[in-house]
DNA sequence: GCGTCAACTAAGCGATCGCTCATAAAATGA
DNA sequence: TCATTTTATGAGCGATCGCTTAGTTGACGC
C-alpha cells in the first residue's frame, strides 16, 4: 500500500452535497454487503482503540489527530494499531459503521415497539434519536462532522446507512399526513429539519442548561410534533 | 515563537461545552475590545487567503488542511501567508471573527428593520439566519465545526459573538412570550432548537431538494414559528 | 532617480506524519 | 508441553508538517 499521509478527498461530486438529504442515488447491494461484513471488529483491543480515538477525533478532530497520539493514549506503541486497522482511514470507517448502525438499530426498535398512531410513533423516534446523540455526543460528533476524510467507497456506505436513517422518519411524517393527523405543506422541509434538530445535538451537548439526554429528548419530540401539527 | 505543529486543545474546562448555549460566564470587556480590534484585515491578498482556506477548511478540515496546500491553491510560496497571519491559527481565527461579525450585522439589521410583532420578527431573523448558513454554507461550517483548533483566548471571543447572536432569538421569543403570542413550557429549549435547526443547514446545504437559500429560509422560518405557537 | 516599506520567494530547520518490517512476547489449542 | 496464531514492539523510511530567516521584488512618495 502507498503511503497516504494528506487526508483522502471524495472525489464523487454527488457526494459533496450527500449529506442527510442526498445518499440515495446507488443501488442497495453494496449496502448490504456492508452491513453482512464484520466491518466492527470485537476485539477488546480493537474495541478501545475505537473509543480512544472517537474520543480524541471528537476533540481535535480527524486530521487534528495523528495514530501515535491515540497509540499513547493507550499506552500502547505507536504500531500497535495496524495489526487491528489497516490504516487511520479504516479506523474512522469502522468509527462510522458502528455509530450509524447504533441509531439504525435504536430508532428501527423503538419504531417497532411504540404502539399508536404517527404523532406517538414520531414523539418515540425523535425522543430516542436527540437522547442517542446525546448520550454519545463525542460518537456522533465524529460520525457527523468527520465523514470527510472517507474513501469515497466508504463514504458511500455510510451516506446510504445516513439516508436509511431519515427515511424512518420520513415514513412516519408521510403516515401522518395521509392520516390527517399531521398538517404541512413541504414534508421534505419537516423531515429534514427534524433531523437536523435531532443531529445538531451532539454539536452543543452538553450544556450548562442542558445535560439529561432523555429530558432533552423528551422536550425534542415536542417540539417536533409541533412542527408538523 | 515556539514552533506549533499540534492542532491547540482548548484547556478551558467550561469551554468544552461552550457550544451555543454557553459563552456567557464571562465580561463583556475583552469581547468588546476584539470586536474593535481590525481583527479582519482588509488587505486583498488576506482577503484571497481566507477565501481560500474557507474553502479548504471547510472540505478538509482545518487539521486536514495544510498552509503549504492554502498557498498552492493561490499560486504562492509556503511562505507568503505569514506576512498576512502569523500563524495557521491565527487565519482561523480571523476567519471566525469575520463570519461570526456578519451573521450578527445580519441578524441585528434584519431584526431592527422588520415591523411587527415578535411573530414577525422571529420569522425575519429566522430566515436571515437560515439563508445566510445556506449561502455561505462553507464558511458557516469552518465557522460552526472547527473552532476547536483555537487558541482559548480566541476561542472566548468566537463564543462570546455566538452567545450575542443566539441572545437575538431569546430576546424575539420572550418577548412573544410576555405578549402571549408564543405558548411553550420551556423558552430555553425552543430558543435552543431554533438557534440548532439553522446552524446544521451549513452541514447538509446544498442538497438533492434544497439548493435555494431564499426559500429554505421562509420555509424554516414557518417551522421555527410553529415551534413556539 | 532614490529611498522606503510591505509582499513575496528560496531554502531549510526540527519535528511529526502515516505506515512498514523484522522480530519478540503473549495467548491459544492440541 | 509444544506448535501455532495473534498481538505488540523498536527502529526507521520517506514525506510533510508549521514556521523562520535572509534576501529579492515591485509599488509608491519625493
Amino acid at each position: 500500500m502507498m503511503h497516504l499521509t494528506t487526508a483522502p478527498v471524495n472525489h464523487d461530486p454527488d457526494a459533496r452535497c450527500a449529506w442527510i438529504a442526498e445518499g440515495g442515488a446507488m443501488g442497495q447491494l453494496d449496502v448490504e454487503a456492508a452491513y453482512a461484513a464484520p466491518l466492527v471488529s470485537d476485539s477488546p483491543a480493537a474495541t478501545r482503540m475505537r473509543r480512544a480515538a472517537v474520543e480524541m477525533f471528537a476533540r481535535d478532530g480527524f486530521g487534528g489527530t495523528s495514530t501515535r497520539q491515540i497509540a499513547k493514549h493507550l499506552n500502547l506503541s505507536p504500531a500497535a494499531m495496524y495489526p487491528h486497522y489497516k490504516s487511520k482511514e479504516e479506523l474512522l470507517y469502522a468509527i462510522a459503521v458502528d455509530g450509524h448502525g447504533q441509531i439504525l438499530d435504536e430508532l428501527r426498535s423503538v419504531d417497532a415497539d411504540t404502539a399508536g398512531g404517527p404523532e406517538q410513533r414520531l414523539q418515540a423516534v425523535v425522543a430516542a434519536f436527540a437522547c442517542w446523540q446525546a448520550r454519545h455526543h463525542e460518537h456522533a460528533k465524529v460520525v457527523q462532522y468527520e465523514l470527510h476524510a472517507l474513501a469515497p467507497e466508504h463514504y458511500r456506505v455510510v451516506a446510504a446507512m445516513r439516508r436509511d436513517t431519515v427515511d424512518i422518519i420520513e415514513t412516519i411524517v408521510r403516515q401522518g399526513i395521509r392520516d390527517g393527523v399531521f398538517t404541512v405543506e413541504h414534508p421534505d422541509d419537516a423531515v429534514l429539519a427534524i433531523s437536523s434538530l435531532c443531529v445538531d445535538v451532539c454539536r452543543w451537548f452538553p450544556s450548562r442548561t442542558h445535560s439529561d439526554p432523555v429530558a432533552l429528548g423528551t422536550a425534542y419530540a415536542e417540539l417536533a410534533l409541533r412542527m408538523v401539527t
